[in-house]
DNA sequence: TCATGCTATGAAACTCGTTGCATATCAACC
DNA sequence: GGTTGATATGCAACGAGTTTCATAGCATGA
């Protein structure tokens, strides 16, 4: 039971950072965290509520000048407890869903239009995941200019945003292989 | 409408490359498939059902001896076109859910004894993925050891393959760039 | 004044997938 | 004869997450 619960801790651990309202989560989940924990805003309002309730967080409504009001979560005792218990659980291993790798093998049953069509969007993709890296590269410079200098939490921030950098080159490199395979086939 | 449906596809291609029954299916999803795509005998079995009825698969009924019956599929008309117009349409963004990452970021917020068990967690986590690794490459000597000599369904499962050797090789090297942060903080 | 767009929150319906359970055949072994 | 284990299929209940829709305040510009 517990079960893996999920995005609970990755919520729990972006308030400890910083604490915030429902909306400027999402926008995180849209950004920083999102590299790793993807979520919109109607599951994250949805699990905040949760929390709320279960005593992880505590809500202060706050008004603001030329916006609407907001409520400001703050991680409470039971969620910061939660949370540590949940970092000394085994790590589950990951449930892939790679569509492009299904899509790759399903062109062998496709014709050459298919597989014509399969190369443009290979190459879409591909430049999706250029833009990824120079904007992982860009805020890596921005956030950590500095690396001997950082405490605790941003040492491990960064070696996180360096894991999304390898992928992102390793992904890169994979996608020029398929291209060269695509095209000789 | 339409969705992106997922599963169906992933079995379509399998299929595709082999019929086979439900069980087979759940067995090549733990093995080669369930590289970038993983599913339980319960989904498949659902999933099978529900394609079967749409037309997309047509069922066998095979005795057997020494065993229980099976029920072996194979790819209908209405299905190789499903999947060609899935191949078509654009390639939906990963959702990444990378849990190792949200226990990397939280452990800023737990003590040494939690750090500890952490880096204990991402050694064995390493193992998993050495194993992996070289799992994935005793099977490529297996499976394309001439890769000069390749039809083209063998050359797109090879590429594929390459993305998954190129993956964890990458996770190695980041886990070991991890365990010295975390050994250094 | 009207449209657009960002900030801000949420409900309802649905789909996908997991977990736990149930069933059955047959082989191998003790 | 009874247990274990692989083969083989499936249901029911649940949980997580998506999609669609709704609401509302306020700013900016046409």
């Amino acid at each position: 039971m517990m079960a893996d619960v999920a995005l609970e801790h990755a919520i729990l651990v972006s308030l400890l950072e910083q604490p915030g309202s429902g909306y400027e989560l999402a926008r995180r989940f849209d950004r920083s965290i999102g590299r790793f924990w993807t979520a919109t805003h109607q599951q994250i309002y949805k699990v905040l509520r949760r929390m709320e309730a279960d005593g992880w967080v505590t809500a202060e409504e706050i008004g603001q000048d030329g916006r609407p009001d907001k409520r400001c979560y703050t991680v409470a005792e039971p969620g910061r407890d939660a949370l540590t218990g949940w970092l000394r659980e085994p790590v589950q291993p990951e449930t892939v869903r790679h569509e492009l790798a299904v899509k790759i093998r399903g062109a062998a049953f496709d014709d050459a239009a298919g597989r014509a069509a399969l190369i443009t969007e290979v190459e879409r993709y591909r430049a999706d995941h250029e833009t990824t890296l120079r904007r992982y590269l860009t805020g890596e410079q921005r956030d950590f200019p500095d690396p001997a200098d950082l405490d605790a939490g941003q040492r491990l921030q960064h070696v996180v945003l360096r894991g999304g950098i390898e992928y992102e080159r390793m992904v890169l490199a994979w996608l020029d292989d398929v291209l060269h395979t695509l095209h000789d086939l």
